[in-house]
DNA sequence: AGGAAGCCATCGGGCGTCCCGATTGCGCTT
DNA sequence: AAGCGCAATCGGGACGCCCGATGGCTTCCT
């Protein structure tokens, strides 16, 4: 049973029968009567059919919520058996916005510190992306916005408030200046992440309400690009304070502080809401109450 | 995998090898495999053992948890998947405590009503059972105190408050009185629940919180005892307003309201706490409030 | 102290179910 | 009309589950 909601999941989540099978290692036909099981089972088409994979019914719908519950709860009690087992050890799965990287390196070194048989995946993702994920039960934890999309059944950790730098090279005319308005960068050669990214989306936000409207020549989906852009040319980029201060580390780059917004954006760890935690996921919360900084 | 936590969870429940495979319909020998290759997966130890059941390990507590969870939600899914392909359809499971069975015939009747195709069994229990029995995923809801004992992940609709009257023969001195003091029932023959019904105790409260210690010279479990009894001779007993016209409806008896506790005790509909609800779970809330009187 | 009864673990056999590779059937594209 | 991608179906081998029988241990009773 629980393994044919792990198949209803995987489907869901692929969107397609021969690579759920593969996502799970088993074969499509394999997967293809689990589910026809499942539906027998239950009473009700799950799966919207046509020769080719359709979209879950209504039925479906539902019951992707439910079984999403349960197989979260069945993976959480082995972990939290596992943890009696060994103290607490195992595998956290973590998916963090670009910028916030640096953050989610320095919670998992200081967890790793306390409890070192925990080990770590951190991978870098939209903050759009790390809602589904988590839903998909492929992360057991996310850092991202907690301030703007609609965060559902999670359980939230605020750790800072990003303030944004302007990076350009120290040979740059706005080089070693005190602070600089968003007004001020209108005119800029600028280097931005893609629009998809939440972090784009919020510059933007602030830019529009500073009036003036930049024109991004360079836009990609990672702040590595973003920086060797700026020390190529007289191009200048945007990132939050922890970030920039990591990039430009040792290389010729000015950080400028940017007028910060009062109700600047709040990030912090994203996991699912759960009753009761284990033992592992209630570390990892308290960790990042520890580490959270306050403004 | 949830069959063996089916297992898990019935042994926990009978404390007994032997008597939770009867109430499973498998065989002992089953039960006992099942259990060990539990444990195997999960890698703990569940269960004390010594050539009898000797209880739960600390990891077996914290497992129980997670498997009431997880076969609870599966058998929420298997419900929902039913109403979706009959309507909204099943069987409901309630426990009462005696004081309320009235109200949840009331209940009953109505959803019943409106909902033909869903069921019910209505089971009287006294308060502390039909908590366990709520763990235990035996019942669906229950009609209970709301507010003594500590209730624990529930989802509550108060129903009433408990108001109470003396009962008594038509040719007893006190019948046709306005009303009653608890002070003035102190050396009267009186017939009561057990103490171990909670309405008993707090029947004991008013009394004590009145200065008198009266004797219960006849106690049962069963309401209809007391009214036959005080049919019989010049007993007396105290029930519950709604209790009490009911079983006093076309007898010789009398009623006398006591003098009310302000803080009376409240009574309501207790169902699992549980995120989403089923349809009929929900409908049955929902009715519980329409069905609510105030004061 | 000895016998009996209760309780849980283990054993061996039969049956059901699951999984896989191969193949078929369907619909869309070219 | 042919090709291709996708999901369903088929047949066989293997694994796991359940049961009845049995054994070892403890506890209770006499």
């Amino acid at each position: 049973m629980i393994a044919k909601l792990e198949m209803f999941i995987a489907l869901a989540r692929e969107q397609h029968f021969g690579r759920a099978a593969v996502s799970l290692g088993i074969t499509q036909p394999t997967l293809s009567t689990g589910i026809r099981q499942l539906e027998e089972q239950l009473g009700v088409k799950l799966v919207q059919r046509g020769s080719r994979f359709g979209g879950l019914t209504p039925e479906g719908q539902r019951a992707l919520v439910w079984a999403r519950q349960i197989v979260g709860d069945t993976r959480r009690l082995r972990d939290e058996m596992r943890a009696s087992r060994e103290g607490l050890a195992g595998h956290l799965r973590l998916a963090v916005i670009p910028t916030a990287l640096t953050w989610a390196s320095t919670l998992a070194a200081r967890f790793n510190d306390r409890h070192p048989r925990v080990t770590f995946t951190v991978l870098s993702r939209a903050s759009a992306d790390i809602l589904t994920m988590l839903d998909d039960l492929e992360i057991d934890a996310g850092i991202s916005y907690l301030d703007n999309e609609p965060l559902g059944r999670v359980t939230t950790r605020p750790l800072y408030r990003e303030a944004y730098q302007l990076v350009c090279r120290e040979d740059h005319p706005l080089a070693g200046k005190e602070t600089l308005d968003w007004a001020e960068l209108g005119s800029l050669k600028l280097c931005l992440l893609t629009p998809e990214m939440q972090n784009r989306r919020i510059i933007n936000r602030q830019f529009m309400e500073a009036g003036v409207e930049p024109v991004a020549a360079i836009e990609s989906n990672s702040t590595v690009v973003l920086v060797s852009n700026v020390l190529t040319g007289d191009w200048v980029t945007i990132l939050p304070t922890d970030l920039a201060e990591f990039l430009a580390e040792g290389k010729p780059l000015s950080l400028v502080p940017l007028a910060s917004d009062s109700r600047a954006h709040e990030v912090g760890l994203i996991a699912p809401w759960q009753e009761p935690y284990t033992p592992v996921l209630q570390a990892l919360l308290d960790e990042a109450r520890k580490l959270s900084r306050p403004g």
